[in-house]
DNA sequence: CTGAAAGCGCTTACAG
DNA sequence: CTGAAAGCGCTTACAG
């Protein structure tokens, strides 16, 4: 377990000064007073390449300085088979600003599930030894993040939230989402309907609130409907009995489901409000969005390490990126015409 | 940065004892003559829960304790859009590994890049943080490796290793390599080239090795040679010239290109000694290997977690998996017949 | 210009 | 059974 290694003091014998000394040669003398002579300073310097010192993170991370190392806190796994396709893309985006800030990354793989998701704050968490934490997952305890932020502990939420004192990057959803009603508009859709999970994160609210915007300001009549995974399906075909044109899902797993249901049905066509990226329905291109999760981990990364660093403006700590719609193959014209 | 946190002895006041009965409720009482009575011991873990005490890594590390952190060292950048394709199914393994055995993890993408590839032994190394190492890529200095074994440091390989003294777990190329020029002997072929770049690391030699028995032993002959990326396809029309039916190559994207250099040539089949997954010629799945990469992972990290436990014993400290040859269909039979 | 000292939060013998 | 003390390796005022 424990390892030999070399330490300040060592350095401080071989080149005959105190301790205190090598310390202050190796971080560029912060004490104003601090004027070390360029002899020893080069002494010093040769003890330093010649035992190989590396300092201890722990020791001075226990003292007081930073460590340059981000935490990675996903509240459910991010490089398991199932979710690597989603996440694949951030973690391009978040390996790549580390590398570029000089930061490792430290993946807090261990801490506990309870109650399916994992628990930030558990005794057993080591977030703390990160100099702050990005935060990537739906299912997110904002109450325990808030408290955490309170207490002046670092954090970037990768999605919009709720909780004002939360820092976070995310997706314009509600743009993404009119943006999509209005070409659908301009392919002759007039009703549609939403199938929808009952669940409550920001960005599940942000389209439901867009879709009502829509429905008001005359662009397209959206009837929402809670279902439950079982009930896809049914939905889907009651939606298309009462002449609805456009079924939209909220992911493109059910939207490739509900696809599947339809797919010889060419009066309906079918959207999902969220990335499609590798998703099609006998051979087409599912239609939703296109969200720029590279982009989105260099810029929750970036605005990370300007927090820790104390640069960031509070105001400057909500930012909501464009994302890009993918017209796809399963939005049709409302006549059913190929396009 | 300096974030107001809830100490040992703060709950030691709460609860009217010792910081260093804190400790000894916490650590479930080491040493053998410290026996707290349940009311104490109740009275410190109500104040524990309350004021949602969390250790600080940091300084357990600095008193010699172990962290659960594992680290994990890329050569090149891991999540890259590059490398995720190979890199993926490690990950996939990596993270549940840990996850399974407690365990953190620390990507250590700050070591700065010297000569094109991650220096290990560097000032700036924070490794040390972790309680060992897990080592990936091909381009690994052995020797720095084989230092840090010497001092005590645990550290495991994915990949097979020349230094004896590194622990590593590696796919048996060997193996693969014979498996697959078995099989092109019953398509018919008996004369092969094999284009590589020029390159020593173990699985390189393990693969030219392989070949060299082949030959020796009848199964095929095979001319090896050793040419540069601007060459290749120039070499791959040289071997067919020279009529041979069967150009190997080191890897998938190699056997691409020259699968499509000699795509109308149906007399000359094409086949990587690597993972071929996801690589295809016009339309055909190349030939090759499946690496079993999530595997590896799993077994990398277990042993990693057994030497810092102090439970693997040596002799069991390296170890080849066995994969799987990918028939695909750019190894077709040497007279050009489908099969 | 440089050394001695306190302190970061924890563990672990060692005394009471 | 529990507290006082030393020590892990570092930083940072503070004295010389």
């Amino acid at each position: 377990m424990r390892t030999r290694r070399v330490t300040q003091r060592e350095i401080a014998r071989i080149a005959g000064v105190s301790q205190a000394t090598v310390s202050a040669v190796l971080n560029g003398s912060t004490s104003a007073t601090v004027r070390i002579p360029p002899a020893t300073r080069e002494r010093v310097q040769r003890a330093l390449e010649q035992a190989r010192y590396v300092a201890d993170p722990a020791a001075r991370r226990l003292a007081g300085l930073g460590n340059k190392i981000l935490g990675v806190f996903t509240y459910e796994p991010a490089m398991s088979v199932e979710t690597v396709d989603f996440y694949g893309p951030l973690l391009t985006g978040i390996e790549e600003s580390a590398e570029r800030l000089g930061c490792d990354l430290l993946f807090l793989t261990a801490s506990p599930v309870v109650g399916g998701r994992r628990r930030l704050l558990d005794r057993r968490t080591r977030f703390r030894l990160a100099d702050g934490c990005l935060l990537l997952g739906q299912d997110m305890d904002e109450q325990e993040v808030a408290e955490l932020v309170a207490e002046g502990y670092p954090c970037v939420a990768v999605g919009r939230r709720e909780e004002p004192s939360i820092p976070y990057v995310g997706v314009d959803y509600g743009a993404l989402t009119l943006e999509l009603l209005t070409r659908a508009r301009a392919l002759g859709h007039r009703r549609a309907t939403y199938l929808h999970a009952d669940r409550q994160t920001p960005s599940a609210l942000d389209r439901v609130e867009a879709l009502g915007r829509a429905t008001a300001g005359g662009v397209l009549d959206v009837r929402t409907e809670i279902v439950t995974d079982d009930d896809l399906e049914r939905a889907a075909r009651d939606a298309a009995g009462r002449g609805e044109t456009l079924v939209l899902c909220e992911n493109a797993f059910t939207a490739a489901r509900v696809g599947s249901a339809l797919v010889d049905d060419d009066t309906v066509s079918v959207a999902a409000l969220g990335e499609t990226e590798g998703h099609a329905v006998a051979g087409r291109q599912v239609s939703g969005f296109r969200l720029p999760r590279t982009r989105m981990a260099h810029e929750a990364l970036t605005l990370l390490h300007r927090i820790i660093d104390g640069e960031a403006a509070p105001a400057k700590r909500h930012r909501l990126l464009p994302g890009r719609v993918e017209p796809g193959e399963t939005l049709r014209a409302a006549d059913g015409a190929s396009r």
